[in-house]
DNA sequence: GGCTGTTAATCAGGGCACTGATTATTTCAG
DNA sequence: CTGAAATAATCAGTGCCCTGATTAACAGCC
């Protein structure tokens, strides 16, 4: 008899929204690369030659979900894994031209998705949504490596 | 050469949002109980005896997923399952006495939680916050099913 | 009664996301 | 130089999430 209101819970509301997201998504820029895979694109094309693990920072992928992202992109011939010989344990991650192309093509769709996504909010709006989410979701993040303490003493 | 800020791309930020807020929800909540199996439990406590597709209509899941969230509160023996007498094809989903403690126990677990999820706002903020993600997910949900026989207030 | 269409649930298949354990390589202390 | 800690990547296991196809049951129409 204790039911709760779910739309006064960030967690719900986040994954609704996701969801939307994901539908739009499908049907305005495309079905075969999703969303995370395109985040990964983007961030080599602007830093191309990052490791597995830094492009997992950069995009906010745990090391294990990024190795699946990056396996399909590969299998798709939208990237390339080559061997640091600097440091054995790495690889190097690099575009291929289709890769380039495809974020090419898909960014100016992410545009127009993000425009009808944000319709239903003023300009004024939208930028609070941003400033809201990035605050309390950086702020999350923040909780997990609490402030590193200089002098250790375990 | 033209990457994009993704910080700006709604769909990035619902994702991260939601990391953080699994992360949360897996130190401060439980460990065996997930956000969306919280939430089917707490549409059964305030409804007893819907059927499987009207749960997920309730809590925004779709068929497929809240059949397999419903398996895992089942075998956990939080949850029965029972074939409708009237219609042979459904079945009346109902807690048990453990699944109304769990829900009991969560609800007030996850209350803290939220405080300290939206902590970073302000209380006017943490309004808006919902409005504006509310407001975005309800518009793109809206465009799935253009046409409905919409309720127009009563 | 039988046809037809709809609906509740399941199944097959793919992708995202996390944790904990393991492997290979590098780095650093002694 | 050598063994121990750290690090990049992979693997195993679980759970969420979606679409499209299938199965079983209901409902209306002739």
């Amino acid at each position: 008899m204790a039911a709760v209101d779910l739309t006064t819970h960030p967690g719900h509301l986040a994954r609704r929204l996701q969801q939307a997201h994901h539908l739009l998504w499908n049907t305005m820029v495309s079905e075969e690369i999703t969303s995370p895979q395109f985040a990964v694109l983007n961030t080599l094309v602007a830093e191309p030659g990052l490791d597995q693990r830094t492009v997992g920072e950069r995009v906010g992928l745990d090391r294990s979900t990024v190795a699946e992202v990056i396996s399909r992109l590969t299998r798709r011939g939208l990237l390339d894994k080559v061997r640091d010989p600097q440091d054995g344990r790495r690889f190097l991650l690099r575009l291929t031209d289709d890769g380039v192309r495809t974020h090419r093509k898909l960014t100016v769709r992410t545009a127009r998705m993000n425009q009808v996504f944000l319709a239903p909010l003023s300009a004024e709006e939208q930028t609070v949504f941003f400033d809201l989410i990035l605050r309390v979701a950086d702020a999350a993040e923040g909780l997990r490596n609490p402030a590193e303490p200089l002098v250790t003493q375990a």
